[in-house]
DNA sequence: AGAAAAAATGAAAGTTTATTTCATAATTGT
DNA sequence: ACAATTATGAAATAAACTTTCATTTTTTCT
């Protein structure tokens, strides 16, 4: 943990002296860490033997070592903030914020999924006998994108991005089919809807989506997605590049687990596009 | 600059002596910020005097400073290498790699991106009678998402992922016309024609493409996104996630230049989705 | 409340670590 | 090959950090 943030938490646990030294180190932690143990107890108005306690405290070895701690926290402190787009902003501002917030989101995501969930979820997708994915509006993209992917592993896939289509996929659906049904927060109706008639006509049912909606009730397995408030102007933005990111995921862990030669085949796919492209060296 | 990467960079300016001590450095970072100077200079078999007047040619003040700058280079430097899956990846290792290199993407898209023309893009697509947006393929979940963006601001949008679709909207585009093309590598034979079609008919065609591919010579305007070398398995990942996030800039600045009543709007089309949905708190 | 125990604190001594000085060695240019 | 310059390390010095121990403050127990 971020050493700035441990002394944060701690803070009430402190000693009135500990507390001193606390104080001024997280008021002006940039300039503490060029400090001498001795500058940093005369302007604490406490004595350096505590100054020294107190980074051992800290779990670190004594002052230079704690300095060590500090600079690393202020070196990765916050490096991607959720900062919101203003009015205001120029197209470089903006640009620079929704990047930063698309990272910050995607450094959420990856905290917050469950390689073990992945794990399960590239079994079975290793070997369903048919592969549906099915999203709505942002997340159809993903869906769409998630299509993309599959069909060059040249297994039976299909996507749709239509109520209709895929209700009646889903009540096609059989023991072996696998339906990954997609949806940011999990409560859009016709999905959930899907979700439940592809379960009860035996197809695994994997959902990326929000954990707890009422869409994650009706799925066999869950990634769920953590991600900070919307930066968005009322449309979603970060949270589709994680669920993309996701469907990177689960495509590799599939190829990885269908082996070499498997991956030999990817290649000669990505080979027969060469005809329709401009050479490089022309 | 990154004090590990400023070493590497002056490597051969150095003299023998303290080139031994960056070997050591560079060799084992971590180690060092918790060596002493004694310590280190014994492993680079020079002397102490050395290793500090080394420090000092790399603007610190001394052996300590140094220390300091080197913490937070490991802290912050090379935040996300674009580390390559591995065959025996276990999900957790193959899940991290896959979302630091698209970190890494992202940060070496942010940095490549013009802004110039980020905004120039915007002052057209504001102005447009009716914008296209073309993808094939990977791309074309790009451009697919671009119409689900786009299509709530109330403009004239469409998007085909169809060659002769395609073929068909550029013969038919006219002054006014926006036509953004996207294609990763920008050698789409069949893209590069639709661009130069809509080109020859007067439409604005914007590139989100290769820069200096055959492509970006049809357009217009070219957004292009350099990305690092691919760590996919045959398919394109990470490059699309940096064009989807240039999709959320140009929406952005979208909305940014058409002003608060727009945005109002935005809000009633997003509010119009709810009855769509199960209610929150139920 | 008051005494004893425990904990916290700082002065001073001790130790480690870094820096400077200066003499010597290596390199460079002529 | 020689002088000038630069680079290097041994030793001395200085600075910084840590330990010890006595004193003060706080807490606990009766």
């Amino acid at each position: 943990m971020n050493i700035l943030e441990k002394i944060a938490n701690e803070l009430d646990t402190f000693s009135k002296s500990e507390r001193k030294v606390a104080d001024v180190i997280l008021s002006s932690p940039g300039t503490v860490i060029h400090a001498s143990i001795a500058a940093l107890a005369k302007q604490a108005n406490i004595s350096e033997p505590t100054v020294n306690r107190f980074c051992r405290r800290l779990d670190t070895k004594g002052y230079p070592d704690f300095k060590l701690h500090l600079a690393q926290s202020l070196a990765n402190g916050t490096p991607y903030v959720n900062r919101h787009v203003d009015e205001n902003d120029s197209a470089d501002e903006y640009t620079t914020k929704i990047f930063e917030s698309t990272m910050a989101n995607l450094e959420l995501a990856r905290r917050s999924l469950d390689t073990s969930s992945i794990n399960r979820s590239v079994d079975i997708l290793t070997q369903a006998n048919k592969i549906s994915f099915f999203g709505l509006g942002a997340s159809a993209v993903v869906a769409h994108d998630a299509l993309n992917k599959f069909f060059r592993f040249n297994v039976p896939v299909v996507y749709f991005d239509d109520i209709l289509m895929q209700r009646m996929s889903a009540i096609n659906s059989r023991q072996g089919d696998v339906v990954v049904v997609i949806s940011h927060t999990g409560r859009t109706k016709s999905l959930v809807e899907v979700a439940s008639l592809a379960k009860e006509n035996d197809a695994t049912v994997i959902g990326i989506t929000a954990a707890g909606s009422p869409l994650a009730k009706e799925c066999n397995i869950v990634l769920s997605i953590d991600d900070a408030e919307d930066t968005d102007l009322y449309m979603p933005m970060a949270s589709r590049i994680a669920q993309l990111t996701l469907i990177d995921i689960l495509a590799t862990g599939f190829t990885l687990r269908r082996g070499t030669k498997f991956r030999d085949n990817l290649k000669k796919v990505k080979d027969s596009l060469r005809s329709s492209r401009f050479d490089r060296k022309e």
